[in-house]
DNA sequence: AAAGTAACATACAGACATGTACGTATGTGA
DNA sequence: TCACATACGTACATGTCTGTATGTTACTTT
């Protein structure tokens, strides 16, 4: 909210990286509750404490701005919920880790950036829908690939295409922890539970452990 | 697509309900498309086979004509999905045949008016946000009732209150929905799998009747 | 410490969309 | 058939946003 403080000396890289940082964050934010189109680079930027100056000394345009704001964001969410969700040697568990690690995730106010972003750009030709598909589209096939071996061993009943049912899956779980938007301790178990639907599985036993074990829970 | 067929001589109540008809149905695709803030009225009048004139004689402002597409959509709803999917005595019935309904209501392109709407506007003040919030805040209470009570007959376990509930079914019902697009003949089973998930039921029975009983399937 | 460069602010131009005023065509009632 | 109302098209005024050009402040280098 509050731009450099004035009298501390700090090098140039630093300053350059803490207002980059500081415009990323205002505008995943802005994106997250007000989508592209209504995303104005004024508020952006001096809800960040700085003027549209800074920001386009930053970013080329509001396009690289949005594509860097998908990154980021998925960036974050592949080192808090992907990775430790994929070191689980068990897809189902791992499919389950995930779920829950990212209604975790989710409890930031960031968790709508994606989901906005994907609708507002479905099905156009613009680079952001470019940068979302770049995030999105390996995740798709690398837990659909999850599901097919969990459908070998018998873990998972069969269905639709793999890749299809991660779509489901992914859809599912975004739709939970939107509707929930982080709130409350119910949000973990709600959305396991969507994902063991989606994917045909019975409900968990009410005494299973609430967090991924191998991961860390959320890391800031 | 095409304006009305010159030649044929009708009563002006019907040229205005024509129209006004086939601008409803372009916004909402618009809508459904492109979201609030990137809708042209201009693109939304002409893909009906008009001008920007013929919408400002019909609607107000671009805020009222939103708000139309949204009591046309919720109506459309009511009757297709949340009427039929409420004649079912049993609770849980009810609630899985909405989501099969649903499922199959989301096959039309006009799906995603309401999320791509609740997405933009959420937690902002706008009469548009108003209208979204009339036609949805009565769901919540409506199946968060049913499930309170199916809760009480023991047919649903315990869980978060009910009204909390019941926006992770509808968060996860259009999730998945969304998701899927329509594409399909999986969407019924997957949108039932998962609201199923939500409320803690086990899967559906392989052999269960796909489509709800008393209502019927899709009508236009 | 002074010159030089990077970070940021301010001022301006162009594009685009909404909303309005007004003109034209088509249907309606006496 | 003639006066009138309604449906629709066209032209313009206004505001807002992006992107650029230029000025000012903070840091770095010699």
């Amino acid at each position: 909210m509050a731009a450099a403080r004035a009298g501390e000396r700090r090098t140039q890289a630093d300053r350059r990286a803490r207002t980059r940082s500081a415009l990323l964050e205002s505008a995943a934010r802005g994106l997250s509750a007000h989508g592209y189109a209504n995303l104005s680079l004024e508020r952006v930027a001096g809800e960040a404490g700085y003027t549209r100056g800074a920001l386009y000394h930053q970013f080329a345009n509001k396009e690289e701005l949005a594509q860097a704001v998908v990154e980021w964001v998925g960036e974050t969410w592949r080192a808090e919920v992907g990775g430790p969700a994929s070191a689980h040697e068990d897809p189902v568990e791992a499919l389950c880790a995930l779920a829950r690690a990212h209604a975790v995730y989710c409890r930031r106010d960031i968790a709508g950036v994606m989901m906005t972003l994907q609708t507002e750009f479905s099905g156009r030709d613009h680079p952001v829908a470019r940068a979302l598909e770049r995030n999105v589209r390996p995740l798709i096939t690398e837990w659909g690939g999850r599901i097919a071996q969990a459908r070998e061993s018998g873990a998972l009943p069969p269905g639709p295409p793999p890749e299809e049912m991660a779509s489901a899956y992914f859809g599912t779980l975004q739709g939970v922890t939107i509707a929930l938007a982080g709130r409350s301790p119910h949000d973990v178990r709600l959305a396991e539970g969507a994902v063991r639907g989606v994917l045909g599985l019975p409900p968990a036993a009410p005494g299973e452990p609430l967090l991924t074990p191998p991961g860390r829970g959320a890391a800031p």
